[in-house]
DNA sequence: CTGGTCATGTGGTCACTACCAGTTAGATTA
DNA sequence: TAATCTAACTGGTAGTGACCACATGACCAG
């Protein structure tokens, strides 16, 4: 990452500064709680104007690295151990940021006609195809949750078996082939005890505790493209949310 | 809601402006997926800067109202039930938000000395003086949750328990007494099985599944002021939450 | 009919300027 | 000494003006 502003760079220029912001916070150079230099001072330091810099410095106050005070100065947020705030992840980044290894064991990839509840929550008409992908979740290759899918996709936009084996993650495959970029999401939590069948796929004794989780993601234009229902295993999972007002 | 912006109001125009565009989107005047008027248009229409204009926008887009599309324009965003995005809510706000009837039996409210688990989680010294409120959680009469809150006040900051009968919202307390506006909080929520004591006090039998919710409030200079801990009736509560990326 | 070009309208980025509103510390005053 | 004032910071709000990047539809050439 590099220390100036390069104005001949694609990325624009507020966002160049955010991340060598970012960099000195993550780096342990501004420590918690210190304060950064004063607006008008690092419009000197990197030669750009004020309306940039605060714009930079919005996205790092909204990520929750700094936070402002009136008449004092900007400051270092105390790190909390998860980096980004309430963010939009998968399930995979979501484990990969714990330090497990996730894992997936895909049970079945077929196109079906929309169920109305799902049509209702997708917005889209009954009996409209989707593409649904059932999956085992593994971490440190143990079950940890089962989780079925159902994509508004066009049958063009066909999601293989091996597409799904590489990289496992889902949102990567959305965005790089369908240029789908995840955005935004719905999500309800609940609790439920395992039937028969679950607690063999998940290898928990019947009627143990699972969190369910059922979810609506929506790309750029607030279209809904995904019906996710994940059942948890109570024992091996906790969800974890941060919370702004 | 005034239909123009006053100069001479305390609020900043872009608030002023903001709520203008909510009130419209509200009113159903801006249908959901229409285009607004382009922030030159507005520029004109409300005699205020276009750097104003993105002001309010941004602030809308960041609360879920309004989408941008570059080259297209900006639009309306299809209403979803809730309002706000992920906002840190309390407990009786979001009761109500879902039609709820709020309620509560305060089961004690005293001064303890801060236990090792939570003392860290609260950023202080082991054995600090903390208002520990124990409460049972009441929707429409019946019980949904055991909710036990630990905060860090110094001992002038006394809050009596008839404080609590009236308003029942700790959050407007803490704001309107002691100025102290919660503004991030983290929260991890699992599964667990109920006690004896859990499940008498619940009215639900011995091991019925329960959602445990524990949450660190923090206030505007992001130091932590209250732990709580919440056991949710697995039957009667489903936890909402509003993803960003 | 097809594909390219171009003008125009949209949001995105950036600079410069001005003044307002809290905070603080040091000078001043009672 | 203690209270007050003031100047010099800080971030917050606002206007103006410019140019870039993307989308779209009208037009034209093949």
């Amino acid at each position: 990452m590099s220390r100036t502003i390069d104005p001949y760079n694609a990325l624009p220029k507020y966002n160049q500064l955010a991340s060598i912001l970012r960099q000195k916070i993550e780096d342990g150079e501004w420590l918690p709680r210190t304060s950064i230099p004063s607006e008008r001072q690092l419009e000197v330091i990197y030669s750009i104007s004020r309306t940039t810099i605060r714009e930079a410095i919005d996205h790092l106050v909204r990520q929750g690295y700094l936070y402002r005070e009136h008449g004092r100065g900007t400051f270092v947020s105390p790190q909390k151990l998860q980096k980004g705030l309430m963010e939009l992840t998968s399930f995979s980044e979501d484990l990969l940021k714990r330090g497990i290894q996730p894992g997936q064991i895909i049970r079945s990839l077929n196109w079906v006609d929309a169920p109305a509840k799902i049509a209702q929550k997708l917005e889209i008409p009954t009996g409209t195809p989707l593409l649904r992908i059932e999956r085992i979740r593994l971490g440190d290759n143990i079950p940890i949750g089962l989780q079925t899918s159902y994509l508004a996709l066009s049958p063009e936009q066909a999601i293989s078996e091996s597409d799904m084996q590489g990289s496992g993650s889902l949102y990567r495959i959305l965005q790089e082939k369908f240029n789908i970029i995840p955005s935004e999401a719905d999500e309800t939590l609940e609790v439920t005890l395992a039937t028969p069948e679950e607690a063999v796929l998940l290898e928990i004794p019947e009627g143990a505790p699972l969190l369910l989780s059922e979810r609506v993601l929506f790309a750029q234009n607030r279209k809904p493209v995904e019906y996710v229902k994940i059942l948890y295993r109570g024992d091996r999972y906790q969800y974890f949310v941060r919370l702004t007002r």
